[in-house]
DNA sequence: GTAAACCTTTTTTTT
DNA sequence: AAAGGTTTAC
């Protein structure tokens, strides 16, 4: 099929652009010739020009560099639509690559209603690990796997690195497998296998030992049939590199490729891309270089920024008409994200009216923040607009407790998105180990977990032996078992135990033959001991995990086979809600990402909680920009209504400490932004020092606005928590002291209070009236008339 | 072998 | 503040 151009037909402006799919799609026969204007397919009918050539230009590399809400799903979905119903390739022949498993689930159901269900869904329809899962298991053994390998989570890669760098005698306390981890995954994401790891490279951990322990890592995994999330790239990479037929293959089978998110692929990822597209160069990749926010993750924004290199000829085609936000949102977004450098550019405009400013809170701290957010969605919520449309965006998943406290509090329906998943469960995660053991009896990992819950008699000693003659035999360990007890290292009620165990695994794994994988799994359960020691415990926690086991065997129904729940379970983490009342969403901005909401609530917009205090300590501007371009990608989530909040004090582990708001309020373009302070002291008073003062830390350091009055409306609203702890917290006067510790805007609050002296009489909560016998910074000690000398921080004592 | 007490560390962000 | 790891007591 050779290129056709179709001329781009000018397209009305509309107020609120959604795809117009229509229920019952015409046969495909008429669809099959060039459009014209008289007989337009429906999916093209609501498209603007610019989206109408990406959906068009089926042939050659296709460059789309989508501005937030630039109706860039809609368009990638209507060019996915556009192939099959013009038969340029059936379903098996695209690839198409997004970068969450919900973002995969909700183009198969856009396709699905657009194409009707005369296409049984897309095979390659998903994100990366999930289609590299799904080639690797048909050509395993090109990388020394079984196709049943199990897909380890970070959990089980940290445990097995762990006795790695233990075995390997190395102090684990310098040297923590946590930042292994990190190593690996970096090398991995590069496409570095461990033949590839220089001198250099190996530096990095444990002096030099990085790349050896690298390899023994790869060499275990294969040993446990098994792999983590980056082999499931990186063996692909490997084995379309290796295999001319294998890469041929693909080559031949993908006749369009489409990429979602491409500013935020990884080098893996692109050379895989590379390989895949080099034959038919059907390529089309959806990218926004302002909101690459991954590169922790080893995604590189150049791959978007090289792609007309990389595939001569490409045709860049810019979505610039935003049909979500206001233009005084919009306006804010692009006030902030124009403090970066290096961007391609972009002009979003809109047809949108105004609508409100953006709103800038300043509260007292993280409590009244919570409070306040409640307070303006209970405000909505009468107003008529559902919880459904509305989001809290946090920086760091710890945030969320705050709102879930208060939500709670207040009787709101709230949902966190990510945090604690339903799959990182102790109870799930000792369920699916056992299914894993009978799944595939070389998951060491898997049985470690649980040949000692519920307990058994089994501990240390007995797994120690278990593993002597496992490596002595180079044998897995449920091997080792049985093996074991021809021996006599092993005696009394531990042999006994062990014997129990071991023959129980056999039953079950003959039943997995023979039985239905959910009915499998809750005999397991229940012949293992694992329910009936729950039921033993009658505490309130153990009734919920019975349920959720209830669930977990419930939910397994839906698979067709136990090695694809155990799939699924590795890589869809994402429990979606099912969705019954409306609730507030509560996420990571991270999680947000190609999500909007009518109103969005931006909090902890501080200075060392966002812009992290990471981010501002290292990896210099690059990773500030990253911060910029996380704020862009925020603000662009909202539709109507967005608002920003930021604190004055926060508890950073469990330190009260003081904050002042984030420099990218500060960027915010005044004319777009209308600013409250529920403190006293003057509108905006903090913006007003970003811009005008080089040190922002002068101001809290000289305490200038915070005097009795800001002290008295705070203490107002704050009538719970603590026992009053905060109420009558003053600020430093030691200016010098404070500059030199500029690094850390939220340490000040260890500097002391300032206000108190030895001798002073004050009240603590917890122990009374005492007198002030010691000052150090902000610990005091205290002869209490009760309690005698304790020490405490000066935070919780007010004076008495 | 287990449980409880004590100390230390943690906070990015996710497939 | 909470979770994880380590040491200590039973």
């Amino acid at each position: 099929m050779t290129s056709e151009r179709y001329r781009p037909i000018p397209a009305k402006p509309r107020a609120h652009q959604r795809l117009p799919f229509a229920p019952a799609f015409p046969t495909c026969s008429r669809m099959s010739l060039p459009v014209t204007n008289s007989a337009e397919p429906s999916y093209i009918t609501g498209l603007n020009a610019p989206q109408r050539d990406a959906v068009l230009t089926t042939e050659g590399p296709v460059l789309v560099l989508a501005g937030a809400g630039t109706g860039k799903t809609a368009a990638l979905t209507a060019r996915l639509g556009h192939l099959l119903a013009t038969k340029r390739a059936w379903p098996g022949e695209i690839l198409s690559v997004t970068f969450t498993n919900k973002a995969a689930r909700e183009m198969r159901e856009r396709v699905g209603r657009l194409v009707g269900d005369v296409v049984e869904g897309m095979p390659w329809l998903g994100t990366f690990h999930a289609i590299g899962a799904k080639m690797l298991r048909r050509h395993a053994e090109l990388v020394g796997l079984h196709s049943n390998f199990t897909i380890l989570d970070t959990d089980d890669q940290l445990r097995l690195l762990k006795q790695l760098v233990i075995a390997a005698d190395i102090d684990e306390k310098r040297f923590p497998a946590r930042s292994l981890a990190g190593l690996i995954d970096e090398w991995k994401n590069k496409g570095l296998v461990p033949a590839d790891i220089d001198a250099g490279e190996s530096e990095r951990y444990a002096n030099g030992r990085g790349g050896e322990l690298y390899q023994q890592y790869q060499t275990r995994l294969a040993a446990l049939n098994a792999c983590d999330f980056g082999d499931l790239l990186l063996h692909m990479l490997t084995i379309l590199k290796q295999n001319r037929e294998v890469l041929a293959d693909y080559q031949r089978r993908f006749k369009y490729i489409m990429v979602d998110e491409y500013q935020d692929t990884n080098s893996v990822q692109y050379l895989w891309l590379r390989l895949l597209a080099q034959e038919r160069k059907n390529i089309c990749c959806v990218g926004d270089d302002d909101q690459s926010i991954y590169s922790w993750r080893g995604a590189q924004v150049e791959n978007i920024l090289k792609f007309e290199k990389d595939f001569p000829g490409a045709k860049v085609i810019r979505l610039e008409q935003n049909y979500r936000s206001t233009p005084h949102i919009l306006a804010a977004a692009s006030g902030v994200i124009a403090n970066n450098s290096g961007r391609l550019g972009k002009t979003l405009w809109t047809d949108e009216p105004d609508g409100d400013k953006v709103k800038v809170f300043g509260v007292w701290d993280g409590p009244e923040e919570a409070r306040r957010v409640g307070e303006e969605i209970e405000a909505a919520q009468r107003g008529g607009q559902s919880l459904d449309r509305i989001a809290i965006l946090v920086r760091a998943q710890h945030q969320t407790r705050e709102f879930e406290d208060r939500f709670i509090a207040i009787g709101m329906n709230y949902r966190i998105i990510g945090g604690f998943r339903f799959y990182e469960r102790a109870e799930i995660r000792d369920a699916l180990a056992y299914l894993r053991v009978v799944n595939q009896p070389a998951d060491d990992l898997a049985f470690e977990r649980i040949v000692n819950v519920p307990k058994r008699g089994l501990g240390d000693k007995a797994v120690q032996k278990l593993h002597m003659l496992a490596r002595a035999e180079r044998i897995p360990l449920s091997t080792a078992a049985a093996r074991i007890l021809d021996t006599d290292e092993l005696t009394g009620a531990a042999r006994k135990s062990l014997g129990n165990f071991v023959i129980d695994m056999a039953r079950w794994r003959k039943m997995a033959g023979e039985l239905p994988h959910a009915e499998l799994a809750r005999q397991i359960l229940d012949e293992s001991g694992y329910t009936g020691a729950l039921q033993v415990e009658k505490s309130v926690e153990a009734a919920g995990r019975l349920e959720n086991l209830t669930e977990l065997v419930r939910a397994m129904e839906e698979y067709d086979s136990l090695g694809a729940f155990l799939e699924h379970v590795s890589l869809v983490m994402d429990n979606e809600a099912q969705a019954d009342e409306a609730k507030v969403t509560i996420m990571t901005i991270h999680a947000a990402k190609g999500l909007e909401y009518e109103t969005v609530f931006l909090v902890g917009w501080e200075e060392g909680l966002f812009p992290s205090q990471r981010a501002i300590d290292e990896g210099g501007n690059a990773s500030l920009e990253e911060e910029r371009r996380l704020a862009y990608v925020a603000i662009t989530r909202a539709r109507r209504k967005a608002v920003i909040l930021h604190a004055a004090n926060r508890r950073i582990y469990g330190q009260w400490t003081s904050s002042i708001p984030s420099r990218f309020v500060a960027e915010l373009p005044a004319a777009h932004i209308e600013s409250e302070n529920s403190m006293s002291g003057g509108e905006s008073l903090w913006r007003a020092n970003w811009s005008e003062r080089a040190d922002p830390f002068a101001d809290v350091a000289r305490g200038t606005g915070r005097g009795p009055g800001w002290q008295r409306a705070a203490g107002v609203q704050n009538t719970v928590r603590d026992g009053g702890s905060f109420t009558t917290r003053t600020f430093s006067r030691e200016p010098s002291r404070v500059i030199e510790a500029k690094a850390s805007a939220v340490s000040l609050g260890n500097k002391g209070r300032g206000d108190l002296e030895v001798g002073q009489r004050v009240f603590h909560q917890k122990f009374g009236y005492g007198a002030i016998a010691l000052i150090e910074g902000n610990k005091l000690e205290i002869d209490f008339e009760e309690a005698g000398r304790k020490r405490v921080i000066d935070t919780f004592v007010t004076m008495g």
